[in-house]
DNA sequence: CGTAGTCTTGAACTGCATCAACCAATGTGG
DNA sequence: CCACATTGGTTGATGCAGTTCAAGACTACG
């Protein structure tokens, strides 16, 4: 199984994905030794992006996706005239870097909020593997749509939310992915600033400031500054869930 | 039934895929013959929907793409309170359903506007078909990258445009794609309702009419209800691109 | 220890929603 | 073919959620 020479410290720095603890979130199951150890393959480079640096800038070529091993990412579109929208937040086992496809070039921002290490999947690689490896493709696809969905949810959430709504279900969606890594439901560090967090939700800064303070007043939440606890998962499933009463 | 010699109405109904007008819009160029007639044998079904129809349901199970050929969709996410949120237009040569990929079950309605035709595409063939076609596979790719990066799109709009810059990047956006198929640049029909659009855009249906009312004054447009005529393309530009000044 | 970045809170403003009336176009049954 | 209903669109008056502007507090880090 593991080779017999002497491990060098590249291969202390390479984990493999079929050792990795993410695999459950990147890859297909029921893959055969055969086909992991392909994918180990492909997987080359890992890179470390420090906080406040990005990953890649909108306009630069597309050759690779990425994949969160350790840390937290903003991708960020800008408008012409220097209007930036937070398309989403990504943590470990999420993939960054699908909208490069397209052009060939990325349309995004992806920008390291803590001190993290990505996975590099070269694209061209990953379509060779993927016409082998039935399971990959399909993988593949779901990830991609997995996305399409995500965006229609955030756009159903920027459309005909409230600013407690929004912040209510932001949460709660958090939480969720935290928890699926093994993280406690109800006790959260964030990540972003609330400046980031009001850019994603379509809110400024102040009023996403002010429905934290008024979920505290309600007894939903206890805010210190990025360190938030929930006292009342319900509650807040029930602001999500308000419609327009 | 129908003996191979002479065409049946079923031949007449079917146009290959190598004989589309459409073509440019939905595959990939530089294909070979063989690759061609190949894409042609899957496109089995053409689907006629009849206005106010629907092509598939959220919670219906995925097994088929749509490629509509003429005629125009909407594609409608609901919340569990109700809320909706128009996700998006579709015309010819643009394709319906990625969604489904995900879950094996769509996650949103697709709804004609008007008495549309669509052509099917069993997922599982055009999975099978780009393991052998890179150029299908790559091609594919690419409309699900390009999909992501326009709900990228959409979320900048909705999270940080004002009404009317949505209201005019949403009819550059149209007048583009309808161009880019041969219609004119500076007229068109809506085949949405006031509130179809304001779903979309995030807005009550009465600020899309006010909207509306307030570039046919200031001499950008002329409304007449759907019929819409362009008078000044640059102010709309200008209005898309004014940032909050 | 001071300076910069982040967060909170208050007060005033405003863009869009809401509520409501009316109009135009299209369809329906007598 | 006309009275009537229905659906979609326009416009006005009013209200409010969220923005803007501003000041002060907390935290982190060189």
């Amino acid at each position: 199984m593991h080779d017999t020479t002497t491990p060098s410290r590249l291969d202390a720095l390479k984990v493999a994905c079929s050792a990795c603890n993410l695999r459950e979130l990147c890859l297909p199951v029921g893959l055969s030794d055969d086909e992991l150890s392909s994918i180990d393959s492909i997987i080359g480079t890992r890179r470390t992006v420090r906080r406040g640096e990005s990953l890649f800038h909108a306009g630069e070529a597309f050759s690779a996706l990425y994949a969160v091993r350790t840390g937290f990412f903003k991708t960020v579109v800008s408008a012409a005239d220097g209007r930036e929208q937070v398309t989403g937040f990504q943590m470990a086992g999420e993939l960054i870097g699908l909208d490069g496809i397209s052009t060939d070039h990325h349309s995004c921002d992806a920008i390291a909020l803590e001190d993290s290490q990505v996975c590099m999947i070269p694209y061209s690689q990953l379509e060779t593997l993927s016409r082998e490896v039935m399971l990959l493709q399909h993988q593949f696809h779901k990830i991609m749509s997995r996305e399409i969905v995500r965006d229609h949810g955030v756009m159903l959430l920027l459309g005909s939310m409230r600013a407690e709504e929004r912040l209510a279900a932001f949460l709660l969606n958090l939480t969720q992915r935290l928890q699926a890594r093994g993280f406690s439901a109800s006790a959260l560090v964030l990540r972003m600033t609330r400046e980031e967090i009001g850019s994603y939700l379509g809110l400024k800064l102040e009023t996403v400031s002010r429905t934290f303070s008024k979920f505290q007043e309600e007894g939903i939440l206890e805010v210190k500054q990025r360190d938030i606890r929930i006292l009342d998962q319900n509650a807040l499933q029930r602001v999500v869930n308000a419609a327009n009463c």
